[in-house]
DNA sequence: AAAAAAATTAGAAAAATTCTAAAAAAGCGC
DNA sequence: GCGCTTTTTTAGAATTTTTCTAATTTTTTT
């Protein structure tokens, strides 16, 4: 494991959030002046295919990675547009039996008005 | 509604496939030759909003569009890419319980190697 | 038919990601 | 630790996808 490869996976296992690969590129340089975009890129594709993030596809905008790569749904707000998580037990299992072949994974996304933005009043 | 709008919603409506806004334009540009890839994509925005069709944010690809915008999943092959449906019906119903919330739309992506793939022996 | 509004066009621009070739770092057998 | 091989990183160009802009055309309204 590289120093780079360390501090990106650390950032995005540090915070609440759903990082952008640019959020995490100017974050790194913080630590690593020297760092490059394509590091960036390199290592969190080579970590998604190593099952130890999870790429969150975004809603037009870039797209985003996820701490963990245990299955959950995202919710996002169609307001203020923040990514939270939300648990789905067991529904890798359903999904295999409904299509009838075995799930390599699945991506769950849910769009709502987050209670902040409800409260706010923007509904 | 324009000749332009029109051709492309039927390009859309019209073949079994998930086609990229190039995909749309390159196809569109057969029956109308001037036509300019802006109004493609503005068309696509604006019929997306009105819930004529619906964006499926990619896998690393372009968004691609599906001529219904009735709540669905899809099946995502990992190995050719397509693109094809399959029907989870009061799945909306249920994620409004499960989060509590009223539920605006939802993305259900499962991934898989689809048949063909799997018969020519991809895994 | 004239005026106003909306949609379209061409191409520039922006945003996100990938690619490339050279340099640096890491791992390995001794 | 030393040389050799492999992997990773770097910088920046290039590519891909999407959005923006200003001028023109089309459509709608009056």
């Amino acid at each position: 494991m590289t120093k780079q490869r360390a501090l990106i996976l650390n950032i995005i296992r540090s915070g609440r959030f759903h990082y952008t690969a640019d959020d995490i590129f100017v974050r790194a340089r913080e630590d690593l002046p020297g760092i490059s975009r394509a590091t960036v890129y390199n290592n969190l594709h080579a970590m998604e295919d190593e099952k130890l993030i999870r790429r969150i596809t975004g809603e037009g905008g870039p797209d985003r990675y996820d701490s963990s790569y245990v299955p959950h749904g995202h919710l996002i707000c169609t307001v203020c547009h923040e990514i939270s998580d939300f648990a789905v037990p067991h529904f890798g299992d359903t999904l295999s039996e409904v299509i009838g072949e075995p799930v390599e994974s699945y991506e769950l996304k849910v769009r709502r008005v987050c209670p902040a933005c409800r409260a706010a009043g923007a509904v």
